[in-house]
DNA sequence: TGACGTCAAGATCCG
DNA sequence: CGGATCTTGACGTCA
């Protein structure tokens, strides 16, 4: 098995992906109800699109079923979805797709509140019943952070050992636990995890943040988690991320500097899969997979050029230019070049000039069949946009519900109308 | 008591 | 009314 890339929770650009949610007040079983189905339908594209891309690694959003594990709240989620959560489940296996959950910084087992114990558990149930619903196998993990320390570490990794020894077996099959930038350096997490038998996610950025006492390379941690990943538990996961320049230490990039990612690879095991954590995630994900795949196809950056053409012709019509001469030659696989030319484009702001001729480029799928209505709107937008009296973002707004109006699937998936 | 992180919902303002 | 922009919510720990 080599290596599988993912991200998390949420998509760019992907038509039919938007997850939705309420507010506590609002929660009552209609509105979940509704809610939820929107969200595994969001969820039934996503797979959809991965599959597409050859994504085989997916965190599903903690927040799919909207309140799941809040006490308040009663939904018998499980009853009314049980067929559609089957047959998702069913998708993603036949794909080869690996699925996983996280619950956030606010599920703590460790604590010395009861309360707050007994709804970490609650919340590891859900998790649990979520991916049991879908049919997936034990390899589908729930990613844990070990909590808080609380003055006396030795005592609070106890309780965390104590807590997850009570745990059921249907929710210790699925947990593995991840070091974190600011508490539990890896070691004492691959301590944890040695003691108690619980599978290791070494975070790289969080390691870097919050490195441990004993200094070791990247590459020994790593292998050094891949100990505790037993047959049951799939391939050794870990999680990767890129420090966003200028950001406080431990801010994920908007991106994934192709370059560093490349660098990085090939001290993973043969065995490994990545979770990526990024602000463009899909995004970063494909560009990772065409930028290590084994045999490369020109065909597959032809696909992305498509969806980042007008994104990168507002911002440096002359890289727009290098890119497609760079695509030219059919015979050739010139990845890292590709996405480093994207990467320099994407980078830099766009001047108004330049946005507009991109617009009028985009404008051009419409001018033979948009009505006399959408044309003024769009020439009084251009009009006001160069004058400054309409943003860049209502121009593009414009030009994305004609998108939609006319069914450009060409342009709705391009990325000329997300900021990423 | 507020910062931390994350995202969409909700609220408000504008024309 | 639609659209743009600002604020709130949901969570626990720690300074």
């Amino acid at each position: 098995m080599s290596m599988r890339i993912g991200y998390a929770c949420l998509t760019v650009g992907v038509p039919n992906t938007q997850l939705r949610t309420c507010i506590l007040k609002n929660a009552n079983e209609m509105v979940l109800q509704g809610l939820t189905q929107s969200n595994l339908t969001a969820l039934d594209h996503m797979l959809d699109y991965n599959i597409k891309n050859e994504i085989q690694l997916l965190r599903i959003s903690s927040d799919i079923v909207p309140f799941a594990s809040h006490p308040e709240v009663e939904f018998a989620w499980q009853e009314l979805f049980h067929e559609q959560l089957a047959s998702l489940g069913e998708k993603a296996r036949n794909a080869g797709m690996r699925l996983s959950m996280h619950p956030g910084q606010y599920t703590v087992l460790n604590s010395l509140t009861d309360d707050v114990v007994k709804r970490a558990v609650m919340d590891l149930t859900y998790h649990c019943r979520f991916l049991d619903a879908l049919g997936m196998g034990s390899e589908c993990k729930i990613i844990l952070h070990v909590g808080g320390a609380y003055g006396d570490k030795k005592a609070a990794i106890k309780r965390f050992q104590d807590n997850y020894d009570l745990l059921a077996s249907s929710i210790r099959q699925r947990l593995v636990i991840e070091n974190d930038d600011k508490i539990y350096s890896i070691d004492e997490v691959l301590e944890i995890g040695l003691d108690c038998d619980i599978p290791v996610v070494f975070d790289n950025l969080h390691n870097a943040v919050y490195p441990s006492e004993q200094q070791k390379r990247e590459s020994e941690w790593i292998a050094l988690s891949s100990e505790t990943w037993k047959a049951d538990d799939g391939p050794q996961k870990i999680h990767y991320s890129q420090q966003a320049e200028g950001k406080r230490s431990g801010s994920h990039s908007d991106t994934i500097s192709v370059h560093e990612f490349v660098n990085f690879a090939p001290q993973l095991p043969a065995a490994c899969d990545v979770m990526l954590e990024v602000k463009d995630k899909n995004i970063s994900a494909v560009k990772c997979i065409l930028a290590t795949a084994k045999i490369g196809k020109i065909e597959k950056l032809e696909e992305e050029w498509a969806r980042y053409k007008y994104a990168v012709l507002e911002r440096s019509p002359q890289n727009y230019k290098a890119i497609s001469s760079l695509l030219k030659d059919k015979s050739s696989y010139p990845v890292l070049e590709f996405y480093d030319l994207i990467e320099k484009s994407i980078g830099t702001i766009s001047e108004p000039g330049k946005a507009k001729n991109a617009a009028l480029h985009v404008w051009g799928y419409f001018k033979d069949i948009a009505t006399q209505s959408e044309k003024r709107r769009f020439e009084s937008l251009l009009e006001q946009y160069r004058e400054g009296s309409a943003t860049l973002q209502s121009l593009k707004r414009h030009l994305y519900r004609l998108s939609e109006k006319y069914r450009q699937d060409y342009l709705l998936q391009s990325l000329y109308f997300y900021d990423v």
